[in-house]
RNA sequence: GGCGGCAUAGCCAAGAGGUAAGGCAACGGUCUGCAAAACCGUUAUUCACCGGUUCGAAUCCGGUUGCCGCCUCCA
């Protein structure tokens, strides 16, 4: 496997310390407010590597912390008149909620920063003990001495003083050099406190990263990520500390995904234009979100807009037309499963078309292989599809035909899996699409005595009545499918 | 100002030295009582621009322009 490792700036072969074992610590979310979209790519992209990774045979644990104490949440807390630890759980749970509405499985372990204060005074004091650390004054905030540590400044590419060029850092007296950052952070009056030996206080954000990591995937990590701007500071001060406490490497491979955009600037909060999961949710099935997210590479920005959603259920729903008519050819044929005969030959594909539809599951691995290119793994199962579409257009009666369709219906559905896409029923699915979620003009019991109606004059070959309640419909925005098994409908998209 | 990234068809998006995946949209055809869906076909002699290296360059090198991110909390 290659993947890009943001220290190197390089595709690198990906090698694990432990044979067959994989560490990942994903950065999660600071819990003050309702998570937007742009969380929600940073945890499937995250997802999607842990899948992919485990459908590779590696024992992947999982970690992704909940930053539960810091200025913000305080801030939140006093605005709404209670607790830090009331607006921390509530939004824990808001953010459950939707890591549960986007089908993401839990990590393994999801920790929270008010239960490692020891293990971060631990690391501070032995910062301190080795003069990586100082306290600004007594019983003031505890600082990081960046010109201590001789790497500073590796993981985002920059010199220390490249870095305070541009610096829009107030300069603090207590700081020996303005890019000291702040590993404990003493508590005013009334300000949730922790005791510590420098004075009650609670940690900096950096600090916790590296106790939680370290604790469960030991000094040195396989694989550490998070956004693009985690880059610096974030993760260069958790790079500093951990370095300078163990005198070890922290982390063999760095992740960071781009950032998702509104017309072309980054979502986030403080620009206010962001929407958040809930909202998205409300509007596009889940699975379309998904979809969205992961149709081009987690590297690359990302632009989110109503046409761009609206695209990706388009092309979900043709996955799923594919599938469910797959569907139905096993439930004809109940008993027969792929593998394809190896000799079997079709008149609507060539060898090579056979060979390339049975090989999807390889190119699919490799697209994945190469730094999770889930934007190839997904065009490779497009190509299938089509080929797939052109078999069930020419139906054949030899049993080779069914059996390999019944393996291609497997490649896509077992595939599908390392997405955490293509798992729902098809025909349920399809018909979640079809309805988007919008108000209907009219209700789905008058649509189906229309439908009625119009079989009836069907089969007295009224056309023009069955063409004026077809009218009628599609002027509400309805579309009507007769098929084999009957009319369906559909909302118009 | 410093550091980093990105520019590929109408839109989205892979490709990273060997002659442009895939999706959406559009148009033509097959099918259909009419449609829809599906299928077939068409839509980039060309990858922001200018130079260079090479038998060969979206792909490597240099320069230019434009956009974005980080340098303050941010996934």
């Amino acid at each position: 496997m290659q993947i890009y490792n943001t220290l190197t700036r390089r595709k690198e072969t990906f090698e694990p310390q432990h044979p067959g074992k994989v560490g990942l610590y994903a950065c999660g979310v600071t819990v003050y407010d309702h998570c937007h979209l742009g969380h929600a790519r940073s945890c499937v992209a995250f997802e999607v590597m842990v899948r992919h990774l485990r459908r590779r045979g590696y024992e992947v644990t999982w970690v992704r912390n909940y930053t539960d104490i810091d200025d913000k949440i305080i801030r939140r807390a006093h605005e709404t008149h209670t607790s830090w630890e009331a607006v921390a759980e509530r939004y824990i749970s808001s953010f459950q909620e939707d890591m549960a509405a986007l089908g993401i499985p839990p990590a393994q372990i999801e920790p929270k920063a008010t239960e490692h204060i020891p293990g971060m005074l631990e690391i501070i004091r032995i910062l301190v003990d080795k003069g990586f650390a100082y306290q600004g004054a007594p019983g003031g905030d505890v600082y990081f001495r960046v010109g201590k540590f001789p790497g500073y400044g590796k993981l985002s590419g920059q010199s220390l003083e490249d870095i305070q060029a541009g610096a829009r850092i107030e300069i603090d007296p207590h700081k020996e050099h303005p890019l000291d950052f702040v590993l404990w952070k003493a508590s005013k009056p009334g300000e949730p406190a922790w005791p510590s030996p420098w004075g009650p206080g609670r940690p900096g954000w950096h600090i916790e990263c590296s106790a939680m990591s370290m604790k469960y995937l030991g000094e040195t990590l396989d694989l550490h990520g998070g956004g693009l701007d985690l880059i610096f500071p974030h993760h260069e001060n958790e790079l500093a500390q951990s370095e300078a406490a163990t005198g070890k490497p922290f982390v063999r491979y760095w992740l960071h995904h781009g950032l998702l955009t509104i017309d072309q600037e980054k979502m986030s909060k403080s620009l206010g234009n962001f929407f958040t999961i809930k909202e998205v949710l409300a509007r596009f099935h889940p699975e379309v979100v998904r979809f969205f997210l992961i149709n081009s590479h987690y590297r690359s920005p990302l632009d989110f807009s109503d046409a761009a959603l609206g695209e990706a259920e388009a092309a979900l729903l043709r996955l799923y037309s594919t599938l469910g008519r797959l569907e139905d050819l096993r439930k004809h044929y109940p008993g027969v499963r792929g593998p394809a005969p190896a000799d079997f030959t079709a008149a609507a594909l060539t060898a090579e078309e056979i060979d390339r539809l049975l090989t999807l599951p390889e190119r699919f691995a490799g697209a994945m292989d190469d730094d999770f290119n889930t934007a190839q793994a997904l065009g490779y199962m497009f190509e299938a599809v089509r080929l797939t579409n052109r078999l069930l257009e020419h139906p054949a009666a030899e049993p080779g035909y069914v059996a390999l369709l019944a393996e291609v219906r497997h490649n896509l559905v077992d595939l599908g899996y390392v997405l955490n896409l293509l798992q729902a029923e098809p025909q349920e699915m399809l018909a979640a699409l079809r309805q988007k979620g919008a108000e209907l003009k009219i209700s789905p019991q008058e649509i189906e005595r229309l439908i009625t109606e119009r079989a009836e004059a069907r089969t007295n070959k009224d056309w023009a009545r069955a063409d004026e309640i077809r009218k009628e419909l599609s002027e509400m925005d309805i579309t009507l499918e007769d098929t084999p098994q009957g009319t369906t409908w559909r909302v118009k998209g």
